[in-house]
DNA sequence: AATGAATGAGTTTTCATTCAT
DNA sequence: GATGAATGAAAACTCATTCAT
């Protein structure tokens, strides 16, 4: 049950349309976004964005729950889809990347810390940590927490790099994260190693 | 020899002065600080900012070339007194973090790659890397540009998390990433197993 | 029908009062006058003007239009009150020193010609000077290009020169001007010659 | 005697080179031209400037007074190189033009008049109309201030027309004014009458 | 005397938020 | 309840002028 539910029809979709304009907007113009930016694109005036959010702080923290309410499906999808624990933790790591969170994790600063949102994502994230340390694939001295820390620094990515390379790079660092995790020796980092070279090729280039 | 060797010796206190309160300031208040704010904790009139930043993105270079120069300074020492390149990499990889690079980052957004500064770091990782390669510690499959991506995305941080828990994750998740480059078997991580309970702990204490 | 029939009654309500606002501000204070002190004697806040003209060229526009929707009801009135075409000329001619366009002119610089406003104006102004020519009291190798220039330099004024001094000088030239224009020799000018001992007395006076 | 004689031969050369950067200055970029422009073309320090200048209003009036002192020169070359007194006059109108004084006019606004510069212009002035007087030409009901008056207009141009454009529109209107000075019928005005259709083509063009 | 850095008051402009329609 | 105008507090940035080198 949605937090929106008691909500009439055209509040409800207001909401929703506004949450999902400010996830766009916070993305691609960085978190100091003019509200009123966020409220023309959404084809609403500044009004009634303040109507259904009281004032910017609750306007990201609303994202941000839509956010961690997508990390949570996603860890509940890898969990029952993967055969594997620990594939389904893989899979995890790697598909929160793609939540665009970086932008509101410095808005909030301080603030504010992970909410009820974040609990039923732990939860979730536990689930998968606890099986994966029975089939024996996760080390025992790693814990569910570590996975939401290392989670935490991923989503961030390297927006000063080009979008291909920070991707990479992203992923790579996901392997080798995972890597650090496994109980046995690891296969090897996707695609070629990173070298010096290859990393000033992209940069320049 | 700085690039402010040229100027009056009045103008270059000045310079420093404001960097490095710069680096302070965008630490402690997140990116938007104002640059007055700088100025006046800094000692300064505006005008004098702004003769020598001409704008909030020469500012925020400044201060990021200064941070470069930091970090391969920090490449340099560990690599000439860590006997072994393995742990030259690990003290680099650890030590960057306390640079507080994160509010930058997202700051300067797309806008600029690395530059001199960030191309000289480079050199200096690549000769640990190297090292490392030939001790045998460092898998083949990692590069110097990995260590540069998973550096970049440690600094970051978590700023979200009260700073005790914050600093714990990011040591930590930094262990797991230098696991997954070695090439034979990894000690544990520092300290107990982040589980989900103590992070749950941690983060409403 | 005005420009600003679009609008809530309020904001027309503002944008009038601001522009009649600048229109004295400009007038009185130069062409420099600050965009707050506008907003402030027009009591409202800054803004409230930025969002009727984004910037402070667009208010200049907007009391360039202004006036010159005024010198065109100058020239209509003119032209259907006068029972001789050159009268009504004259009349204008005289009339348009009257609104004080001078600051606007150097501030407007090269980047805008006339304009709509500017459009219709000279079309009143022709049909003056059709019907000064029909009655034969106009020169034929004068036309209504000649009578904007001439009343484009005249109203710029003397800002030098003490007010009634200015004041004199400008209605000579006016004067002087429409007697160059005359198909038949032209009545004096009004008042005594301006000599260059009356014009020593007044300036030092 | 210049009112600079008494400097070193370098401060005078200073001087000049300043006064001259700074009319190119005032008539390219306004009345509101920077002062560190204004040092920075005349390739000097802006203390320089300061030295020589108090304030900014010192700077304008220097610029107007050699202006003034340029206006002297160009009536007595008429008055002594024309055969006919009212030629010199008609000279000395259309030479005005030329001085580029437009900008300082408004930035003077009331604060001073004419001083030395101008008593010296007047008398040169006087010389001409009265011969002018004397041969006939002039009307006698038309003195030196009145010729100073129009002079006063048609130097301040009108800068929103294209160049081309507002050269002719001057031109004729000087025309015009010394037709009405004339004592005896005036001759055509130069080039084709200005119709409202020439110039609709020619601002639009 | 020249230089160019420092000063700080002032300007334009933006934006989060509230209020009248 | 939706709309979009108003608000005023700030922020970035500039510039005339002064001062240390």
């Amino acid at each position: 049950m949605s937090a929106t539910s008691h909500l009439r029809a055209d509040a409800r979709r207001h909401h929703e349309l506004i949450v999902n304009t400010a996830r766009t907007v916070f993305a691609e113009q960085g978190p100091e976004a003019a509200m009123d930016e966020v409220a023309r694109l959404a084809g609403v005036g500044p009004a009634v964005l303040y109507r259904h959010f009281p004032d910017r702080d609750a306007l990201v923290r609303a994202v941000l729950e839509d956010a961690l309410e997508r990390m949570t499906d996603l860890a509940e999808s890898a969990r029952t889809e993967e055969t594997w624990a620990f594939d389904a933790l893989s899979r995890f790591v790697r598909g929160c990347a793609e939540l665009r969170l970086d932008p509101l994790v410095s808005v909030i600063g301080t603030r504010i810390a992970i909410g009820d949102g974040g609990a039923r994502l732990l939860e979730a994230l536990e689930r998968i940590v606890d099986a994966a340390h029975h089939e024996g694939a996760l080390r025992e001295d790693v814990g569910a927490g570590d996975v939401m820390g290392a989670v935490g620094l991923l989503v961030r990515g390297l927006p000063t790099l080009p979008a291909g390379l920070a991707q990479d790079l992203r992923e790579r660092t996901a392997h080798l994260v995972l890597a650090g995790m496994r109980a046995h020796p690891a296969p090897a980092p996707p695609r070629s190693p990173m070298t010096a070279e290859e990393l000033r090729r992209r940069i320049t280039g």
